[in-house]
DNA sequence: CGGCGTTTTGAGAGAGCTCAACATCGGTGG
DNA sequence: CCACCGATGTTGAGCTCTCTCAAAACGCCG
């Protein structure tokens, strides 16, 4: 279930939940980086501050995503994390960590496995937010998002939640899906979507 | 010079160069991954190209960036790769780097932490794309780029690099820095910009 | 001097956001 | 069993903001 499974048993009885209140925060800026986390569910805003106080928020951590990677090699973490709502985290001690790593060095080639994959994820994510037009936004998405057969995408989520992930208003995502299927681009189909020609994106 | 200094001397030498003219290719999707890629000058574009061809852009790499990361731990790239304008990469061979990585752990912690730093970079930029309003992106910017004193932020290019970096066009930002410094939220200084009073992100 | 890239300002249009209303569905409690 | 409520899904109208297209001043370098 944990992006983490692979780590051996050692590890994985060393870590530990944490439950989170709305508005609890979890850890931070300057606080001594001794755990690295997991969401198990809910949602973490992960928030630097600026000088003078003014909150600037940094990335929204969601469930299943691996935060706070970088207090593997730093002393203190660099922001707040923070509950947007009731939430569970996987905790993980960061010298338990390490110290797999020095052990087994195929544990560590997963571990750089994962930041790997989630850099691929987020420069494509970056590149997506970089379309101006929804209906292109949303095929770059989808066509990005197809199962096996390179032409189906399923959604997990409701549509609101991937208006938030891709960048756009509900509404305009609604408005969008509808005119992309009308043209004839897509094909809606419950919870499956399936990209019939895909114009230039 | 490069990211990846810190590699010992052997696998710095097994390292080569290679320049590419603009429109030549690097790397084809479903090329054996051999090799993965730093950017000493110029630019590169990562397409994927979906079933029915139709080309998807996935990431621009710039100089000084290290690309085709997930490639350690892929059998085949995922993705074509080709120069946008005259470039040259510098060409780490993989098995190499998983050597050294397997011979040192701190090697391998090194790496990682070079990882965990771009994902910090890559969500802030997302985060930042997620700012509709110029002047607020703009800030964001600033605040998440300011020197030593956590007021003032150094322009390394031109205000199109910036603009381009943020997501906007150059029009959009200089218009956006003037009304920012003609409402006294910056001060502009040549090539450095400090933040006077943030308000709200 | 003559280009070229950067910086700057202007005017207009289009696209997505905002606000608003409404239908639907599932769960909850009286 | 039904009324109520919140979340999801959908559509409409107007507005704002950035993009686009255009033009021009500026500095730099050959």
């Amino acid at each position: 279930m944990s992006a983490l499974g692979f780590l051996p048993a050692t590890v994985r009885k060393s870590s530990t939940t944490r439950e989170l209140d709305a508005g609890e925060i979890l850890f931070h800026q300057g606080d001594r980086a001794l755990w690295i986390y997991e969401v198990e569910h809910g949602r973490l805003r992960l928030v630097r501050y600026t000088v003078d106080g003014h909150p600037v928020p940094l990335h929204t951590a969601r469930a299943g995503e691996l935060f706070a990677e970088a207090a593997l090699f730093a002393g203190t973490y660099r922001c707040d994390a923070v509950a947007s709502v009731p939430s569970r985290v996987r905790v993980y001690p960061k010298r338990e960590l390490l110290a797999a790593f020095r052990r087994d060095s195929t544990v560590a080639e997963r571990f750089m496995a994962i930041l790997a994959g989630q850099i691929h994820a987020l420069r494509a994510r970056v590149q997506e937010r970089n379309i101006r037009s929804a209906s292109a936004r949303v095929l770059h998405h989808l066509a990005l998002n197809t199962g096996k057969d390179g032409r189906t995408a399923r959604l997990d989520g409701s549509l609101v939640d991937l208006a938030a992930e891709i960048g756009l208003t509900h509404e305009a995502l609604y408005r969008t899906l509808g005119r992309l299927e009308k043209s004839g681009a897509i094909e809606r189909n419950g919870s499956e979507i399936m990209l019939k020609k895909s114009p230039g994106l």
